[in-house]
DNA sequence: CAACCCGGTTGGGCATGGCGCAACGACTCT
DNA sequence: AGAGTCGTTGCGCCATGCCCAACCGGGTTG
C-alpha cells in the first residue's frame, strides 16, 4: 500500500551478514531502482539514525537504532525475559547449549539461547531463522497446530534433505508430529546437521495454548541417544513446565488454537 | 526527505516495553494522525510482516521480521561474534556480570552481555540505552572520543544526578575522562545506581581506534574497591587486550579519530 | 597532463501516491 | 433502542517523491 515505506524498509532489509554494508551503487543494483531513488531512501534512513554513512569509504550500513527496534519486539513478546533464568539453569543441567523458539510460519526464529559456543556448524542468535520441519523445536511448535494449517504452510517449502535421516515428505512429518504430540516432546537425530540431536518441549503460556519451545542440542559422539532420553530428557521437561508457570500457564491444556 | 518512510518508521518505534501493542486508534492517537492515514501504514506494515495483527482483539504488535532486521545489524558490527567466547571466559572468572557496548552520540547501546541474572535494577539487554556520561563504559568509550566532540554531544544532555554520585557537570566529567585515558580503564562508583560498582576497558579494532567498551558490574556490598582493583581489574584487562586481538587489534595504540 | 569513467549528489517537471476528510458498518455499553 | 467507539473504505485534491538528466569530484589511463 505504501509504497515509499515497503522500498524504505527494502533497505534495511538488504543487508545482511554477507553484506555488512553497502555503497549507494550496490543499494541501487539490489533494489533495481533509479540512484537518485535510492539516495533519497538512504538519506533519510540516516537522518533518521536508522543507518549510518561513512564519507570515507561512501558506504552505509545499519544504524544501531535498528537494533532498539528489534529488542522492543522482543521484549513485546514477553517471553525470554521471564524465562532467561530458568534456561540459564536448564543449561548448567546439561551443559549443552539450549535454545528457546517461537513459530512464524514455516520458520522458527530463536528468542533465546544460553550456550558456551556453538557446537554446531550453524552460527545462532536470537533473530535467527531456520525452518521448522527440520528441527526439534520447528516440530514441536508444528506438532501443536492444526494440520490443515501445518499442510497449508508447508505447501510453500521446499523440503530439503539437509542429511541423509532429514523427514522430506509431509507423511513422515506428519508421522513425526503424531508421536511428538503423544510423547509430549520431540527429537531430531541429525536430520539439520550431522552429528548433532536435539530434543525440545513445548511451552504455553496463560492460555493454554503453545507458544514457544525450548531444546537442548547435543553431539552424537559424546550423548547417546540412550542417555539423552534417560537423562536429559527429564531434565528438559523439568525446565519446560516451570518456564511455562512463569509464562502464565495454570496446568491446563489447551488444544492449539 | 521521504515522509512515508519516517512515518512508517514511527509506527514501530511506537511500540516499547511498556506498551508492546497497540490498538489502531491508540497508534493515531500516538503519532497524531488521522486513523485513516495510520490504518494505510499498518496494514502495509502488516503486508510486509513487520507488523502482526490480532483479529480477536484487533491488536497490532511488532512482527518477529523486526528481530530480523535488528540482528543483521549487530552482525554487521561484527563485534559481538568474535568476543563472545571471551565474554564468557571473562564472567566465568570474575563472577559477575559483564557486558560490552558501543557509544552511539551521548547513549552507550549494549550489544552483548553475560550475565546470571540481573544483578543491577535496571533490565539490560542487547539493543539497549543508556546515558554514556554516568557508566563505566561510556566514560571509557567517551574518553578516547576528542574533546570538541564530547562537549558537542553532550550539550544535548541533561547531566541528571540519578545518584548522590552521579558526575553532573562537563568539569567533573573531563577530569574523570582525563583520569580514564591516563589508567587505561574507567570506573563508576554507584553513579547509575546506589549498590553497584563498574569498571570497563576499551576494545580496539584493526585501525586501532576504540570501538567498544568491556565492563564489569559488583555490588558494593559484595566487593570493595580495593577488591575490585586488585582482582577483578587484572581480569578486565586481560579479557580486554584478548578482545582487542580478537577484533583485529595488533598493538599498536592509535588516538581516537 | 588531459581525457575519461565511475560513483555520488542535485535540480526540474510530471504523475501518482498518499493524505485528510467524511461516511459507513460492526460492535459494545448504557 | 440509542449513542458512542473503533475499524475500514471511497473520494478528490495536493504535494510528494520518482524518473531523468545534468553536474561534480576523484581516481585511473592513454
Amino acid at each position: 500500500m505504501v509504497r515509499s515505506l515497503a522500498r524504505g524498509l527494502e533497505v534495511l532489509a538488504a543487508f545482511d551478514r554477507d553484506t555488512p554494508t553497502l555503497s549507494l551503487s550496490e543499494l541501487a543494483a539490489r533494489t533495481g531502482w533509479n540512484k537518485g531513488t535510492a539516495y533519497r531512501f538512504a538519506s533519510t534512513l540516516v537522518e533518521l539514525s536508522y543507518l549510518e554513512h561513512d564519507p570515507a569509504t561512501k558506504r552505509y550500513r545499519p544504524g544501531l537504532k535498528v537494533l532498539e527496534l528489534g529488542f522492543t519486539c522482543l521484549s513485546s513478546l514477553g517471553l525470554a525475559d521471564r524465562t532467561q533464568p530458568i534456561l540459564e539453569q536448564l543449561f548448567r543441567e546439561t551443559g549443552g547449549p539450549v535454545h528457546m523458539a517461537v513459530l512464524d510460519g514455516s520458520d522458527i526464529v530463536y528468542v533465546a539461547r544460553r550456550a558456551d559456543r556453538s557446537l554446531t556448524q550453524i552460527q545462532l542468535y536470537a533473530g535467527a531463522r531456520l525452518p521448522a520441519y527440520c528441527t526439534s523445536m520447528g516440530k514441536v511448535l508444528l506438532a501443536h497446530r492444526p494440520w490443515d494449517e501445518v499442510r497449508a504452510v508447508m505447501r510453500g517449502v521446499r523440503m530439503q534433505p539437509h542429511t541423509p535421516r532429514t523427514a522430506t515428505t509431509l507423511a513422515r512429518l506428519g508421522a513425526d508430529l503424531e508421536r511428538i504430540r503423544h510423547d509430549g516432546y520431540g527429537m531430531t537425530d541429525q536430520e539439520l546437521e550431522l552429528g548433532v540431536r536435539s530434543i525440545a518441549a513445548p511451552l504455553r503460556d496463560a492460555t493454554g495454548g503453545v507458544v514457544a519451545a525450548v531444546n537442548v542440542s547435543t553431539l552424537t559422539a559424546r550423548v547417546s541417544v540412550d542417555q539423552l532420553l534417560s537423562d536429559l530428557l527429564p531434565k528438559l521437561l523439568g525446565a519446560a513446565a516451570r518456564m511455562s508457570a512463569a509464562l502464565g500457564y495454570a496446568g491446563k491444556e489447551v488444544r492449539a488454537v
